[in-house]
DNA sequence: TTTATACTGAACCACATGGTTCAGTATCGC
DNA sequence: GCGATACTGAACCATGTGGTTCAGTATAAA
């Protein structure tokens, strides 16, 4: 049996669950980024794009780096992992698609090498 | 590009962001249960209860069948697939765990055959 | 018909979220 | 050193969450 850590789960998602926050994760996937370039982009005050970004720090999918008075930050994707592998132990209830998904990962393999 | 729907992995993250959600979900897996039967396995009161299958039910995540004075609960796992889509487009972000990935993937298909 | 069962709704509480503004601090560039 | 830049924190507001209790309704069972 896999062991879930609950708390991890319950952050992470709990931190997806915002589309400011999935906009931000899209956004540092392409790399590290500085704060306030990031926020830029985004309709609403620095100060209520910060509360987004400590939201993503304690759910451990954003890491900060303090250079000067400039924050640099990162993605850190690894706890995605947690909710994904949560999730995919229902993926045979909603569709018999293992096989495509056996496939894609096949792919992905194949793509990464 | 896929097409997600933003409004639904709002609610559906935030649905299994609790773990007694995830807990429901994972009983109504097994197949469909009385209200008030998995409620009972819950250390909370029954309206504290209900008020996590509301959460479900607007997430698109259990359905409820009336019969008489019973509710019936169902799952309907489909919501979940629209999260899992969205994580697994970072997939190859946190690790490079696709062999193992692609090998539970065959094993799974294995084992349901 | 009475009583027990299975909820449902309203009201309340404490706390978190998602936003704001305004004031403050720290650092960089000139 | 001075001013601009890049945040940070406190305070406030409305709303949602996660729980409670208590009272009510509807149905099933005796």
């Amino acid at each position: 049996m896999v062991q879930y850590r609950a708390a991890t789960i319950d952050r992470v998602s709990a931190a997806i669950s915002h589309p400011t926050r999935r906009a931000i994760i899209h956004r540092l996937a392409h790399g590290p980024a500085r704060l306030s370039d990031v926020a830029e982009r985004f309709p609403m005050s620095l100060t209520g794009f910060c509360k987004h970004v400590r939201v993503l720090e304690r759910a451990g999918l954003v890491r900060r780096t303090r250079r000067g008075r400039e924050n640099t930050l990162a993605l850190s994707p690894q706890p995605l992992s947690d909710v994904t592998r949560w999730l995919l132990q229902y993926e045979r209830f909603w569709t018999a698609r293992l096989d495509r998904m056996q496939e894609y990962f096949a792919k992905q393999k194949e793509n990464s090498q």
